[in-house]
DNA sequence: GGTTGTGTACCAACTGGTCAGTACAGATGA
DNA sequence: TCATCTGTACTGACCAGTTGGTACACAACC
């Protein structure tokens, strides 16, 4: 029983990559239920099934493994959530957008309203007591930001969105509201909360469609 | 030095409140600098010179104080925040609306910031762990959501809002944004992401000015 | 008016348990 | 045989909550 897992899953001790990826599998899994502070690094250890001595020797300590969670996290984020929805230059970017509301949208009633945004959770749960936590979400936050301001200032240029639009501010905005609508929809349980603020997310952006 | 607390500060023993209240002060401070979590007994005690079988005299458990505090929180945000914005059933609905938002921002800025709503924080913080907090919070933001519909509805009627205007998915959508936009100010740091916010939500609110 | 009884307010020291992190010995493989 | 891994047992800090007892105001009774 004591080289169970060296043995029995294959790659395990092979390259050392195994017992950080089952760490951080178990630890992501964990911390999106529970949140990173009632994670105990006990728990994500039993759940793994590795030795304490093991995750010391591949991770420094408890807040070297939140890094690497929450990098993981943010890369996911931006790559299979933010670059499917915005990366297409000939998208429209009013499109693309009530497609991403939707799409968020669906992904909370799928979780039935609980869980929330796991960025925006550990925002709320970290920003104010690491600050190295506070600085990565902080950008993740302005790439997406950033992403949403380029495509609205591209299409505004190309006439497709009115100029009336400031492309940074309507940015901040949105990105606001979706994580406020999220919050929301947690702490009521309900998901028309969630879907009322959607509609009129679409209602606001109706504003910059270009006049006809 | 024993009796210094009963003596010296004068109604500390007589009735039993001041203790009481040298506890909650404590606390709704440091809760709000530290979050519920993070703010440990010890901390409030030592904050506020009362020993640890003194608070359990006076209190069940940190729990029970913390729905002392989040209950103070709540009434005073009803009583002093909501009540004075739209109470007044002559004031008209949008413009009381642009009023609160100018406010809120002002708030922010003159904490620099930081600290965010601290109805929002707990709610980020306690609503997927404590059931009791949860719906707490959750009676509080219905409330705030409420009078909002109310006033809403109420100029509808009268004709200054737009017939376009859904009075309660406006609400749910305010309030959505507001603490988004308080969230999103906390953790980038910067008094610019609620700024624009505010104008933002200000352009959405003239959607639903009467079409003249 | 002094003794005795009673409830309130309070304290210091402790309990039981959790947690992140450490020490170290044993296994494994080049 | 030496460096790389890994499991077990431990440490010290911390934390919510408990205990047993003290200080004192106030009342009742003689």
């Amino acid at each position: 029983m004591t080289t169970t897992k060296a043995t029995d899953i294959g790659t395990k001790t092979r390259d050392g990559r195994s017992t950080r990826e089952a760490i951080l599998e178990a630890a992501s899994r964990l911390i999106h239920v529970h949140g990173y502070n009632h994670t105990s690094l006990d728990d994500v250890l039993r759940d793994s099934g590795v030795g304490k001595g093991n995750f010391y020797y591949h991770f420094k300590s408890k807040e070297e493994l939140g890094y690497a969670i929450l990098d993981q996290i943010i890369a996911s984020f931006l790559e299979r959530t933010l670059e499917p929805c915005f990366a297409d230059p000939e998208g429209r970017a009013l499109s693309q957008i009530r497609c991403f509301l939707d799409r968020v949208l669906e992904a909370q009633r799928e979780r039935n309203c609980v869980g929330g945004c796991p960025l925006g959770n550990l925002a709320s749960e970290l920003s104010d007591v690491h600050e190295g936590f506070r600085a990565r979400l902080a950008f993740v936050f302005a790439a997406w930001r950033e992403r949403l301001t380029l495509a609205l200032r591209t299409e505004q240029l190309r006439g497709a969105v009115d100029a009336a639009c400031r492309p940074g501010a309507v940015a901040d905005f949105l990105v606001a509201s979706l994580e406020g609508a999220i919050l929301l929809t947690k702490l009521t349980k309900d998901i028309a909360v969630m879907e009322q603020c959607v509609v009129e997310m679409k209602r606001y952006l109706s504003l910059f469609e270009p006049r006809v």
